[in-house]
DNA sequence: GTGAAAGCGCTAACAA
DNA sequence: TTGTTAGCGCTTTCAC
């Protein structure tokens, strides 16, 4: 990490706040003399020099540093997230911390002490459960904290996250509308709120087209997983009178748990099965399939996080507990 | 941040390093009396501390953490790697700091620049670029490096790769097995030596089965993205006398926007079409046509890219400059 | 068993 | 225009 400031400091002759004062570019404003600048420079062009952050932090008690909670990092979703709040926090010359929760909320209590022992300016994250009224108390209520995709009820912390009621009544409605009666909702880990919105937007479409409870399934598994997706089908077609027209599910992985269902114990996916879902891939529009997706829009999410927490970070601390609802958009494939 | 050392010191009467020690957990080896002990715990229990990591960092010159540079962070293959990565570090309490070179080596330098001056204790990276001596002047040869997915010629660090050229021989040799004779390899990015390498195995595997370049083409796009690959099937019709029989696509993305352009051009994808790629994804399982995909272990490259690194930042500074090259696996589908 | 003290590399208020 | 100085919170050697 090539030489410190002090050493400069020694080689050139000049004090160490004359080096601070050209390195950090404040040359002009503290009126450090054109000669010592151009000795500093020439030295430090030739021997090289990498601020030691660790001690800048230390002592300006900012990390320039933010993090990010997700349960898995892996997931094309909270993927997407991370790769746009990275770039956010790269313009404004911040660094991202990413850690995966992986749904267990020990983990993500550790995730978080060790995140805010680091000093983070801020934090994001996209929670497991509800928070413990203890992880405030261990905060302290200082560092900036955005939640992001899931609102528990008890949070009095700014979130953002996609309109999922709305969303799922949207969806469903438009699968009616293709002609489907026997509607499945495949859901993995139901505790989680947008899961529940969904649910709601669901039984509420259903409802208003006159479907009742025995056209509109809903089944849930402990996990968010292909095999969830694949048990939730067993399940399905196990009691069900009827096969379903319309499979709806809450994620990728669930759908594509489903469709292998279908492929392996079914010779193939029906072909008037009308698929909805939660989570756009690419890949999604070459399934013969009429397939419909809600498309949350991540860059928007992310870039509405980033924004209330640059805020927060940067003193306006008036603890407006926005909560931010962002639209998302239905696309039609296949 | 609740208490530090210090107030806990003075509040409770005693020193800090008697603090340090229990805090610690080193308390019985340094025969902290259990009076003391219990004392200090109990302050804690009530009090809370939250160790100040960038005071330890700043002292002790490790700052458990590293860093990791892809191109596309949002990118599935990438993605995956820095989720198996995390949760290794996670296991010997290190963090991840991860960033997007977005395939911009000017990027990538300050990316590594930063990483650097926040004292990483290690770092894995996917060069988007031949590394410049300049950078390694930079690095003072101090931080552990070591490199992943692909294998620029230049690089006296250790590499972690799949083995790119079998891989391209052999789903090539399946390809034409399945009965396909013109067939289009796309690629994006083809200054990539991951990608020269699938094209020498491409070449090799058709030359041996007795294709010529007439039936072999292969067709390259400055960037890896749906629009390029739309792009080069634009070109591939252009001017191919016979359409491909089969497409070999170096990526999700180029596969994407291939596909795409049969759908909006030809009124859907040929049912006859093989298709190979070297990415993974869930849901090619459920298109139509014959698919073959090169999987890599992003698992296998995320651990042997980590115990490499660990190895190193735990002294072992022998520079066993190795380069690790794993399989990959074979995958019919449809 | 416990404490004092030095110092990691940096910033910034204050002096000169 | 430049220098001096006092820490930031922690670890660790050495002394009591």
């Amino acid at each position: 990490m090539a030489k410190t400031i002090s050493e400069i400091a020694e080689d050139t002759g000049y004090s160490r706040t004359t080096i601070t004062m050209v390195l950090s570019g404040r040359a002009t404003e503290y009126r450090i003399s054109e000669r010592a600048q151009n000795i500093i420079n020439a030295y430090v062009a030739e021997h090289g020099y990498t601020i030691n952050q660790t001690a800048r932090n230390l002592k300006t008690k900012r990390s320039h540093t933010v993090g990010f909670i997700a349960p898995d990092i892996a997931n094309a979703f909270f993927a997407r997230i991370m790769a746009h709040l990275e770039a956010h926090c790269r313009a404004e010359g911040l660094v991202l911390i990413t850690t995966s929760s992986l749904e267990d909320p020990e983990v993500e209590a550790r995730a978080l002490n060790s995140l805010l022992a680091r000093g983070v300016d801020g934090l994001v994250m996209a929670p497991c459960a509800p928070r413990q009224p203890e992880q405030n108390r261990k905060r302290g209520k200082n560092t900036p904290l955005v939640l992001i995709d899931r609102a528990y009820p008890d949070d009095h912390v700014p979130v953002i996250s996609s309109n999922h009621e709305a969303s799922a009544r949207r969806i469903t409605r438009e699968i009616i509308d293709s002609g489907a009666r026997q509607i499945a909702f495949l859901c993995g880990h139901p505790e989680n709120p947008s899961i529940q919105d969904r649910v709601i937007g669901f039984y509420g479409a259903g409802g208003e087209a006159g479907l009742g409870r025995d056209h509109l399934r809903v089944l849930t598994a402990r996990d968010d997983s292909v095999s969830a997706g694949r048990q939730m089908m067993k399940t399905l077609f196990g009691d069900a009178a009827e096969p379903p027209s319309a499979i709806l599910c809450s994620s990728l992985l669930v759908l594509e748990g489903a469709l292998q269902f279908f492929k392996s114990e079914h010779g193939g996916i029906p072909a008037e099965l009308i698929i909805g879902t939660f989570d756009y891939d690419g890949l999604l529009d070459f399934i013969p399939n009429t397939v419909l997706v809600v498309k949350q829009d991540e860059e928007a999410l992310a870039e509405a996080a980033f924004q209330v927490l640059l805020k927060q970070i940067n003193g306006r601390k008036d603890p407006e507990t926005a909560r931010s609802i962002l639209e998302t958009s239905l696309v039609r494939l296949g």
